[in-house]
DNA sequence: CAATTATTTTACAATCATTCTAAACTACTT
DNA sequence: AAGTAGTTTAGAATGATTGTAAAATAATTG
């Protein structure tokens, strides 16, 4: 993504586009599915030589998550995950490589879920399939 | 469960019955389907006068599960729950008030799902349903 | 453009769940 | 009763994450 075009993504979200959130958008949204967490992204962006404390980071994943541009996924290992595919879907976890790959809503079919208990409504429905080497 | 029958089911997971493995194990193999975290389980056991560490819940929690006597649930809140529903199953969560249903794996229906990638099968499938107030 | 205000970043301390460590203790065997 | 192998425990350590308060930077206003 363009640096122009990021700084309009994060005017249009009334995100201020400040050096650091620029960078991150930029490594983030260049169209794929991308699944990082506060610690890879970490590494990326120092990588590409660019210094960013790891406040920010959560800082800023929070917020892109907050407006709607990252879902957060929790259950995988120990850390939080950010996928930039905001869609409602599901997930394959390799458990030998610790990798997310998606599994679009469309793909899954959940049928025969019991009854929700009185008063109770469903906010969302996460499946995970586990994956190991056969 | 009496302490008699307590004794003997950690004998026969060739668990040595100490006091501490014991009064859990008694607490928790009641019969019906308790959800616990380390730190729940410490405040139960607090609550009946009995004084255990932290790092014995812990210990006792990881080796239940080890046999066999504990499911392990990993993905709701911060921390790792612990289920005596040790059958394949899924669950409720209410985000309201941090509680755990069982729903029993025969009560869900997954079709359609996509192949695994190559060489990989699945280990497991794990589903939340989060549950709000209407 | 300069000054002011509002927001953001950052280093660092703090927190929370969990694990590690090594010493004290206890169940089991002889 | 003594030995030893397995357990428990207090307390330190870890790892992910959040809080804090000061320094930095973006936006706004004159």
């Amino acid at each position: 993504m363009t640096t122009q075009n990021t700084v309009d993504l994060l005017r249009l979200y009334k995100l201020r586009p400040t050096r650091q959130r620029v960078a991150l958008a930029a490594l983030l949204f260049d169209g794929t599915a991308r699944h990082v967490t506060a610690e890879t992204l970490h590494g990326q962006v120092k990588d590409m030589g660019i210094t960013l404390s790891l406040a920010t980071i959560y800082n800023t994943l929070h917020q892109f998550t907050k407006v709607g541009l990252l879902k957060e996924i929790r259950g995988i290992g120990d850390a939080t995950w950010f996928d930039t595919n905001i869609d409602q879907h599901h997930h394959f976890f390799d458990i030998t490589n610790d990798h997310l790959i998606d599994i679009p809503a469309s793909s899954i079919t959940i049928s025969n879920l019991p009854d929700s208990p009185q008063g109770k409504v469903i906010d969302g429905i996460d499946v995970i399939v586990r994956l190991s080497d056969e």
